[in-house]
DNA sequence: CGGGGTGTTGAAGCCTGTCAACAATTGTGG
DNA sequence: CCACAATTGTTGACAGGCTTCAACACCCCG
């Protein structure tokens, strides 16, 4: 099944044609090393990279060195649909595992969606949903100490993977190494580290060789407080 | 001049009809008490609510009770325009001074965008710049300390309301309380305090008496690693 | 088999939170 | 306009969470 219509389909219904758009969108696909650049703040934003597969995350560097990822990208995710309305970026997209993308004109994205009203609402009920993400991930950066920090990424990852049905099970592929997560959370991998043997030892949930099992999905959501209300759209 | 059309002009340009309209969007006001919410996590969102007057933060209260700014609302925001694609909210608005905010019936905003795409693709790239700030936001907790971080937010308000126009001084009215800052920075009161203390003894600002003065503005700028790129949209 | 990346663990130090007391300012009612 | 209360700002002492630095184990891939 094609990722994007996946991930549209939580947020909006979609008719047979717009499927077909939609999968023709993904015609031209493009691979990328992991460890490598998707986009990159500089770059010339003609083309609109749409995540197929792997796992990929926005981020960006300050002057020390440190990196901040602003969110992780999974298949469906645009990696850049802003280049739609704006003319720039500011920011970077770096493949975390080795990826898939669909590439697409951006003029001709533009052009599309101006065909299709319908579609231009899905993509746009899709921004609103990362965008509560995104509110999410600073509430948990600002309020919440390292154990509960860690504990509500992997709920939302967790929850997230499920909604596009790549899961059932208590079990998954998390292709993420603890620097990532410290990337993600502002935290270091070292105390990473910590929080994850401690949520271990507490019977909670593991995570090796990229393993992820959920022991106890309610007592790890509680002690994360976390509430997945954010990660629906309401449909008008 | 109407603070709405100022705020999107900044990102697109409008036609007299297009300016005549937002303009008759301001027409039916309302005044908030400080301290009172403008809107709700649990209300119902009829209406579409924009900040024509005083400041407002959006904002999150976490079951032990902290809570977590994900932005502060100046003239010219939306407080909800979430509510024109989606039917749910996910967190509160709260007047940090009294404000006045024009109410929009929902209905009544979506029809009016239909007939003008121009409008919508002008709020739309409001929305974007809105999110760049809310991921330098969450750059802002995860990787700076808590000097860079006071000083991030400085320069990022100052300059917002620079392009406002709302001021041309390095003197100018912040009615930001210290817990205020410190629920935008994911900081206590306490730390804040000293923190002021220490750029106003360095000589950099002063803020007293909700008067902000930037003494050495590209110092502060220096320390906060502050690049204003992303608060400027840049249309296609 | 060897090497780079990743994971694990400990010790020490610093940044920030917590608690508390008091000062300054603002707001309110007489 | 004053008196008083409530909010906000200021400062110190102390505790704790997280970082830093370091060493070593593990694992995958050449």
């Amino acid at each position: 099944m094609n990722p994007l219509i996946s991930k549209l389909e939580i947020v909006a219904t979609l008719s047979n044609d717009d499927r077909a758009k939609l999968t023709s969108f993904c015609e031209h696909q493009q691979a990328v090393d992991r460890g490598r650049d998707i986009v990159r703040e500089a770059g010339n934003p003609e083309n609109v990279y749409i995540m197929l597969n792997g796992w990929a995350a926005r981020y960006k560097t300050l002057p020390d060195g440190s990196r901040q990822f602003t969110a992780f990208l999974m298949p469906g995710d645009l990696c850049n649909g802003e280049v739609t309305v704006l003319k720039k970026m500011d920011y970077n997209v770096i493949a975390l595992t080795p990826v898939t993308v669909a590439v697409i004109g951006r003029d001709a994205l533009i052009a599309a969606t101006l065909e299709r009203p319908k579609l231009v609402q899905a993509f746009w009920r899709a921004t609103l949903v990362d965008e509560a993400v995104l509110r999410a991930w600073l509430i948990n950066l600002g309020r919440r100490d390292a154990y509960a920090r860690v504990a509500h990424l992997i709920c939302e990852l967790h929850a997230r993977m499920s909604n596009l049905g790549l899961l059932q099970q208590i079990e998954f592929d998390l292709p993420l190494t603890q620097e990532h997560l410290g990337d993600a959370l502002g935290l270091t991998a070292v105390h990473v580290n910590r929080v994850l043997k401690r949520l271990r030892d507490e019977g909670l949930m593991t995570l090796q060789n990229r393993m992820l099992t959920l022991l106890d999905a309610s007592l790890l959501a509680k002690a994360a407080s976390f509430d997945p209300g954010y990660l629906q759209a309401v449909a008008i």
